[in-house]
DNA sequence: ATTGATTAATCGGAAAAAGCGATTACATAC
DNA sequence: GTATGTAATCGCTTTTTCCGATTAATCAAT
């Protein structure tokens, strides 16, 4: 068990790299200049090499000095990181949570499920960013996020995935269509049909499509909307018919409008809703709870 | 800046998960155990949960107490690599060093450049293990190996690779063989031939057929060496012909065996020779060196 | 039930370390 | 030269760390 340096010795590394300046650094770590300057004599001497130039009246990392700031902080991280997930360990649901919800989930989802939510868990302090599920899952990736609330099948990378339910397709197509009023559609019927959809890089255009088993190839693509919003007055305006989840009618998507809508026969096409989380989190059992939270607003 | 736990505290925390016993704990940590008990505590108390059951007679860890711990092996392990970033700027070229060599490099090239290699960095102490790619980068990757001697093009993961030179095949055939006689072979010649190749799970089979732009999908699989002097043997014997790393030829893979040898014609086809290592190695350096030591004899 | 053995927690005191303020040493700017 | 800004050094105090001894609790054997 050989000797390790301690994270003070770690801390004062970092912050004197970072500002190249003993005082500030010490100002930074809440402590005297003479201390800091001590414990960075200790690491040099315990780990038998300069880390700081102090040639001239500037200090200069040497490479090591930098390549053991960086891995300093990781450390230094992984040890905060330690005492969250101790804090949430003992709390649950409490304190900040960075979640990240897609356009086609979260204006049809959370208006409905957030006042439970914030009567069930009122000391969760819930941060919300909408965005497409690509950018999402970057921040999540870079830690900004704690959690991203999306649709799947999605090629996720190395993440946990909490399943939270299915959430179906429907057609949308102007009231005085000629398709004929039967119980379902059958992804024969939309193949004839202009079928609108959301523009690119929205999750949901590419599932609607698998789902359905239809070809994107060939779609028309002078029409696409910015938002199911849109596509619903698009279809109401009589441009062609669109695929829309259950969770956007649920919410009144197309109230008001003189629109019809059908179910899809067959495998019932549908997409999935999921919360994902960085498989090293801290928090997996906050999130293990809201999923189940949200679960009943599917 | 939160107070963080000490990695002394974690060293007490890890020791104890694993036994389960405080004393043993204690021992292993060369400390008594009121300091472990103490220790213990103090992380308890900065954490606010409990980390270990003492009901009974017996501690058992909690569900928390064993994620931290978890967590806090990876800190430590990260404190202990900060110890040889450093002695390995230190001393570059000294200490243990655990690489790996494919079959198809490792024969030729090391009885020619250990001898060197020992007398240029006399207190290295190199480790070697010769296996398949695949299972070396596993190794790798495990941490069992420092870095790894292999042949490219290869789909690395996420390595750093320092290319060491390229390896020219040649055509082995039968003294007595039908070809012509002309300088070089053209990848015609050896369509029309009964090509030999090492079994599957060497690089080199692959890497072979692809430099000389053949499919290997209709090989002659019957027919398949185990190793490089295996091929020359088979070669020798009037069972078809073979693409051969020049490093092997000039290793006298042939010598004294009635078969001649021919160069390629045209982009002169070859494999590259590449030295690997993980990209948060804290040895870098060493193996730049080392690659260099070991570029002259390619 | 009593005894003995094992184990973790607790306590008092010693040793080590971490920290501070003041001072020194050094380089640069004026 | 003198003033200024900076890091190193020194003496001293406070805090932390650690140990050995003791206590409390549990379990096993009698």
């Amino acid at each position: 068990m050989r000797t390790v340096p301690t994270l003070r010795q770690l801390r004062y590394l970092v912050a004197v790299v970072d500002r190249c300046h003993f005082g500030q650094a010490a100002a930074a770590c809440n402590v005297s200049q003479s201390t800091l300057s001590a414990g960075i004599q200790e690491l040099e001497d315990l780990l038998g090499a300069p880390l700081l130039e102090r040639t001239k009246r500037t200090v200069v990392p040497t490479a090591l000095g930098r390549d053991l700031a960086d891995r300093s902080r990781g450390l230094l991280k992984g040890a905060e990181e330690l005492m969250d997930v101790a804090q949430a360990a003992r709390e649950p649901m409490a304190g900040p949570l960075h979640l990240g919800v897609i356009p086609t989930i979260g204006p049809f989802l959370l208006p409905r499920a957030l006042p439970q939510l914030r009567e069930t868990f009122p000391k969760l302090q819930l941060y919300l960013r909408e965005d497409q599920t690509a950018r999402l899952l970057e921040r999540l990736d870079a830690g900004e996020l704690d959690a991203v609330l999306l649709a799947l099948p999605y090629a996720l990378g190395d993440l946990e995935v909490m399943d939270l339910g299915e959430d179906r397709f429907s057609v949308v197509y102007p009231a005085d269509h000629r398709l004929p009023a039967t119980d379902a559609a059958t992804p024969a019927d939309i193949a004839s049909e202009n079928l609108l959809l959301l523009e690119d890089g929205h999750c949901l255009r590419d599932q609607a499509l698998a789902a359905c088993e239809l070809e994107g190839a060939r779609r028309n693509t002078a029409f696409n909307g910015t938002s199911l919003h849109t596509l619903a007055q698009m279809v109401a305006n009589g441009l062609g018919v669109t695929l829309m989840p259950q969770m956007a009618l649920d919410a009144g998507i197309v109230r008001g409008l003189d629109v019809a809508v059908r179910p899809m026969t067959g495998s019932a096409p549908h997409r999935r809703i999921g919360l994902v989380w960085r498989r090293t989190s801290a928090r997996k059992e906050t999130f293990r709870q809201l999923g189940e939270a949200l679960r009943p607003f599917l």
